[in-house]
DNA sequence: CCTCTGGTGTAACTTTTGTCACTGTGGAAG
DNA sequence: CTTCCACAGTGACAAAAGTTACACCAGAGG
């Protein structure tokens, strides 16, 4: 309760109060899907500790790293599918243990109206979203492979605030929509130029 | 005035008074830049009739079409950047004589707080374009050129509601972020396949 | 008519990325 | 200590896309 308070100060104290009066706190373990493409909205989710990936997903399987949400955030994708009543275009896995608040989505629509504070939080949460989107796309559209896995490693590191990325080469080209060999290249590359040190399982950013 | 009430029958009495009273018209050529990367928004656009391209620029001069604006719509990315009276991350063009509606930024807030009409006006305007805006990392992230170039022209054939594309291989190079050639040879299978008719200036749907 | 220019077609080549095939190896499980 | 197996390295090749270079042509404007 304390921790929400601290992860979320902005939110006034009766918009704390129905929260912790019909937010339900869920702990899921490292490595779980908790959103699936296609499936139904039944609830947004407030990030209170760990770590989630967020995807875009193809028919074949295919995955593609959007971006991720840290403690304090709240998937955009969520709320605005809830909104729209419509299934859900991506899919989100923890990549550590992780609490999440879900809130009923019946109280998103209220909420906006009777809370500044979370009017202000959802408004902020569509921005910053946005943003991240178009540099995700400006990604794609402009950078080749090097590029992007330059800068896939520097974000993972930034968000888990280490510079150790434990991830296999099969795992990291998941992400990217690559394959293990063309990443394990690049990555030799990388190396050479003393940009980074391989590992088993990690790479180890200089 | 009656053709503002048309496009936007959702708005309520007393917003329209205050759209009209507010709003400033104006009318923009073909082929006008009307928002450029790195600007300051001072207003925001309703589009009233016409057309607009918007883009994602690189450092080198790269365009990349993102969406299109249509009468009845609005610039998302305009209300986002003027929120956080940021610079604008896009370029907009023209690609018809098109007619918008400018709205002071310091309106916009006591608007959302007054109008629900304009309220919900802004948040389907964000959820439309995050919606977009995966569509187009989908493509990019697991389309090939050709079927990115074959939903750009039924994009593009929709928008403009006319099988035949009035624009050269050059220009859809550039919105792709692609070469004049490889369109050229993409372009000349498709007509093979009988799926495209080429002329000059402009390509025919089937 | 002639000229010039921008649009188009195309071949040859390079670069980038993806795929296939195979090797070696560290470490967990038996 | 073996036996596996997921992980990693690498060469050879294929496919996709970008680049270079040049030829041709339609139509605008003299």
């Amino acid at each position: 309760m304390e921790d929400i308070k601290a992860l979320f100060p902005q939110f006034e104290p009766e918009l704390m109060n129905e929260i912790i009066a019909n937010g339900v706190i869920k702990t899921i373990p490292a490595g779980e899907v908790l959103m699936r493409t296609g499936q139904f909205i039944k609830s947004t989710m407030l990030i209170l500790e760990g770590n989630v990936k967020v995807f875009r997903e193809n028919e074949d399987g295919g995955e593609f790293l959007m971006y991720f949400l840290q403690p304090g955030e709240a998937c955009a994708i969520s709320i605005i599918c809830a909104a729209k009543t419509e299934a859900s275009r991506v899919m989100a896995k923890t990549t550590e243990e992780t609490t999440v608040l879900m809130i009923p989505l019946q109280l998103l629509d209220r909420w906006m109206l009777d809370y500044k504070s979370w009017y202000h939080f959802v408004l902020s949460t569509y921005r910053n979203r946005f943003d991240e989107l178009l540099v995700l796309i400006d990604q794609v559209a402009f950078r080749n492979m090097d590029e992007r896995l330059l800068s896939y490693l520097e974000r993972h590191a930034k968000v888990h605030n280490s510079s150790i990325i434990s991830l296999s080469h099969q795992q990291i080209a998941d992400e990217l929509n690559s394959s293990r060999e063309v990443v394990s290249r690049l990555l030799k590359k990388m190396e050479q130029r003393h940009m980074v040190i391989l590992h088993r399982n990690a790479v180890e950013m200089i």
